[in-house]
RNA sequence: GCGGUCGUAGUUAAGUCGGUUAUAACGCCGGCCUGUCACGCCGGAGGCCGCCGGUUCGAGUCCGGUCGACCGCGCCA
């Protein structure tokens, strides 16, 4: 036997008691005729003590890291207790020593900020060294709350194909090539999105899976090539019923992993989330809205406000940042007003409320009119930025200053949560460089089509969509399909996607939906930032096993690798330059 | 594809205005130490200054290129 006990277990209950320890040693340290160990595993650490000289030049001889079973019996440290680790009060005083497995010196020092390099390719070192690996464990248990809390509402988790066929839209697909099929290629699917409405096709009723997905496009710190969903797909429900699962399902996951009970998560329409936050995933952990400020410029002699504010595709949009006013210096302000221009806006004005008083280099523009509305607006000794331009590059660019703001005040913290669901989605954006209408969602996304093809502005026909955001991050995501044969037969002309073109990419799934679809809906979320969310962490990496680096390779394993002719050859593949 | 930051012993860093033998800490090796816990003390080994080229009497240092890590833009539901 290897071992009675973990490294993390022993306590003072254990006085007296033979035990066996394995596990890594991770310090050692040699005291005249004393030789003191630490071992430790995923549990904790544990102090060995080696009395007799025998075993300590046995013992002696292990180095750091390597692999040791201890046995002995376990003794109250008494004066020398230490809160250091979970079994400070007692150590084992050993009377058996075996070396499992010897280690060479760690390529690097754990405890210092070391490069991300070396941390990648010795990955398994960080892993049982770092933070990564309560982050892994944080990871299981989350996904062990969604398994069971599904499986009590009776989903099946189904797995989908990696292996699936190329559809050309969205991201770069992976491909694979064939050996049996000449000159064909596989894809690594995207998402199962085609696969679970079949499910729901092939009367499976209620689906889940954690489900690998792959996307060939440029990574970023919150961002891997391949990554995790949880995927879920109903029938015979609604947006309702899909919401309060999923509601239901986070909350357990919270309740589990945090031990925090979520109240119920409002919901917000995608227009209020634009208006008022500039973000379709507001935070909502902090105020500090955008206020709308065209009904007050609208006879305004500074042309540039009143332009916008009397032309319907322009907007001013302002945030109110308390108690600032004197913070507020002007290279300061000319510093914040460069972030707001690298996001589209030709500038950012302020407007000071000095006790009760407007401080502003545009004051000379304002009637009396004008500084009573904004003198209303603004908290005394606080600050309005404002700025003025085409709505959807302002609501962004001031949506991303009041993020900054925020963040800049402090005005949020990792252990406070917001959630909101955002629903009422346009179903469909103008696209200024091609001049057309273009589907927000996926073509299987229900919305009204009568209404659609009456509409003269399609901008207002919205989409069965929603999101669950939480603290600013859209988390998950899904729709009420389309399971009517023609309808969607219907919509693809209407979104410009061409029968041949249907017939092409999706001829599965429509041969399916005429078989007696039921209706059905689905969501998915993300799980590696849902595991980041409730981690506190900011880069993707921390939470995946072995993951790839910003030009997606794998530095321990050193994938992607070139590979031998003959294996291109049973492939058919030739390499150009 | 583009922009930014970085690259010096195994690791983390210092290295002035371009000038003698490239420093330090941790780690490693050897020795000492009666309660250590990032133990302490003494000694030692360890370098293609990422790589290629240029300027110069002379380059870790200046210039150009290239490779890699990270952050962001484009891209991405």
């Amino acid at each position: 036997m290897f071992r009675t006990h973990d490294c993390g277990e022993l306590r003072l209950d254990n006085v007296n008691e033979s035990v066996t320890l394995s596990g890594w040693v991770s310090n050692k340290r040699e005291m005249g005729p004393f030789l003191f160990m630490v071992l430790y595993d995923r549990y904790g650490e544990t102090q060995i003590v080696f009395e007799d000289s025998k075993i300590i030049e046995e013992a002696g001889k292990c180095s750091l890291e390597d692999v040791v079973q201890v046995t002995g019996f376990v003794r109250d440290r008494g004066d020398n207790r230490t809160d250091r680790y979970k079994t400070g009060d007692v150590e084992v005083i050993a009377e058996e020593f075996i070396l499992l497995s010897k280690s060479k010196p760690m390529p690097y020092d754990h405890r210092k900020d070391t490069a991300e390099a070396i941390k990648l390719k010795y990955r398994y070192l960080d892993i049982r060294k770092s933070e990564v690996k309560n982050y892994l464990i944080l990871r299981h248990n989350i996904t062990r709350t969604v398994s069971n809390y599904l499986d009590k509402l009776g989903f099946l988790n189904i797995e989908t194909p990696i292996l699936t066929k190329s559809t050309p839209e969205g991201a770069r697909d992976f491909l694979v090539p064939s050996r049996i099929t000449k000159h064909s290629f596989y894809a690594l699917p995207q998402s199962p999105q085609l696969f679970k409405q079949l499910l729901m096709v092939g009367g499976m009723d209620r689906y889940y899976q954690i489900a690998k997905c792959f996307r060939d496009e440029d990574l970023r710190a919150d961002r891997q090539p391949e990554f995790t969903q949880i995927d879920i797909e109903m029938s015979f429900a609604d947006e309702d019923d899909i919401m309060g699962i999923a509601e239901n399902m986070i909350r357990e996951v919270f309740r589990e992993v945090k031990g925090l009970d979520i109240p119920e998560v409002p919901l917000m329409t995608y227009a209020y989330a634009m208006n008022n936050y500039g973000s379709d995933a507001p935070d909502t952990r902090y105020d500090m809205k955008l206020i709308t400020l065209d009904p007050v410029f609208e006879n305004s002699s500074f042309e540039a406000f009143k332009n916008a504010a009397n032309d319907e595709s322009q907007i001013i949009k302002g945030i109110v940042v308390e108690e600032t006013a004197e913070e507020f210096s002007k290279n300061k302000i000319k510093r914040i007003e460069k972030d707001v221009q690298s996001d589209g806006a030709q500038g950012l004005a302020f407007i000071k409320n000095i006790n009760g008083e407007i401080e502003s280099p545009l004051a000379k523009f304002f009637s009396d009119e004008e500084k009573n509305a904004l003198i209303e607006k603004i908290p005394v000794n606080g600050t309005m930025l404002l700025a003025a331009g085409k709505k959807n590059v302002i609501l962004k660019a001031m949506g991303n200053l009041r993020k900054r703001m925020a963040a800049e005040k402090n005005l949020v913290s990792n252990d406070d949560y917001a959630f909101v669901w955002i629903t009422e989605f346009p179903a469909f954006e103008y696209d200024e460089e091609n001049d057309k209408w273009n589907a927000v969602h996926h073509p299987f996304t229900d919305f009204d089509l009568n209404e659609a093809l009456a509409a003269k502005d399609r901008s207002t026909v919205l989409s069965r969509a929603y999101d669950l955001v939480i603290n600013g991050h859209e988390v998950g995501g899904g729709s009420v399909r389309i399971h009517d044969f023609e309808k969607q037969k219907e919509v693809f002309k209407f979104i410009g996607i061409s029968e041949e073109e249907a017939k092409e990419k999706f001829s599965f799934l429509l041969d399916g939906l005429t078989f007696g679809a039921p209706p059905h809906c689905g969501l998915a979320f993300g799980l590696d930032r849902l595991v980041m969310l409730l981690a506190g962490t900011e880069a993707i990496r921390d939470v995946i096993a072995f993951p790839k680096t910003t030009s997606a390779s794998c530095l321990m394993s050193e994938a992607p690798s070139g590979v031998t002719k003959a294996q291109l050859d049973e492939l058919y593949i030739k390499l150009s330059e």
